[in-house]
DNA sequence: TATTGACTTGGAGTTAACTCCAAGTTGTAT
DNA sequence: ATACAACTTGGAGTTAACTCCAAGTCAATA
């Protein structure tokens, strides 16, 4: 699969694709004979993760690590399993503060919503 | 409630907190006599309104505007109403993916942990 | 009332995560 | 075989959201 290909896939650009590369967010992709990427099922595997780990806030620091982890071997097991786990605490964290803004925002709009029905409004945020 | 308490009370730097006046994020802060800021109630509410949304990702630019229009008077309610709906939305989208990504590092790490029982990893990514 | 520490402003600097660019190479369609 | 679009690399530039700084002002205390 090309650089283009993935990218349209995944909706994301090739610079991003590239630069996820070069700072070691994803391994070296496969190349053609020529020195062209031609992105291979674990290629792809691994922008999926990064694409879904990225989108969850992860930042990219973390997903150097865990690359660096995998490719030092099976001895790095215990090592990225805990941060595989404190991922998981930082993202749940993250979550309970959308679910506290959603909350806002429902209230809000309600607010609003009785506002624009009665023509009153009574409060001042 | 002087910039350090409410800095304390939120755990924000008072440099966060002058540069979201600054930029409009929230409205003007009242201040003593003699030019300090002297947050009251309301001012508290726009802190705590604007933390909020932007733990759940809503971009400043987003929070500048609700306040310009809030600011303008009762004949921007439509349009505060809609741009909260659109916050709405943006945020309810980031969560699934957030939702996406935990189910993802949950296979994962359930995956390290038959491996660290059986001492068999079977994949690579 | 003098010192000391916290506050003020406007503006410059930093950081994370891209995004763009120039100069050169590859590969496909005439 | 030649054009020409798409690819390559290393490095520079951009953007959002802070974060820091200098020079000056305010206020609580000895």
């Amino acid at each position: 699969m090309t650089i283009k290909e993935v990218c349209e896939k995944y909706d994301i650009t090739p610079d991003t694709l590239r630069y996820y590369e070069r700072v070691g967010v994803i391994p070296t992709v496969t190349r053609t004979a020529g020195g062209i990427r031609d992105y291979q099922e674990t290629d792809i595997a691994w922008v999926e993760n990064a694409i879904c780990f990225r989108d969850a806030g992860m930042p990219v620091e973390m997903l150097i690590e865990y690359v660096k982890l995998f490719q030092e071997g099976d001895s790095t097991i215990d090592a990225r399993t805990n941060l595989l786990k404190e991922a998981r605490e930082t993202i749940l964290e993250a979550r309970k503060k959308y679910d506290i803004a959603l909350e806002k925002l429902d209230y809000k709009i309600g607010r609003y919503e009785i506002a624009q029905r009665t023509g009153v409004l009574t409060w001042d945020d």
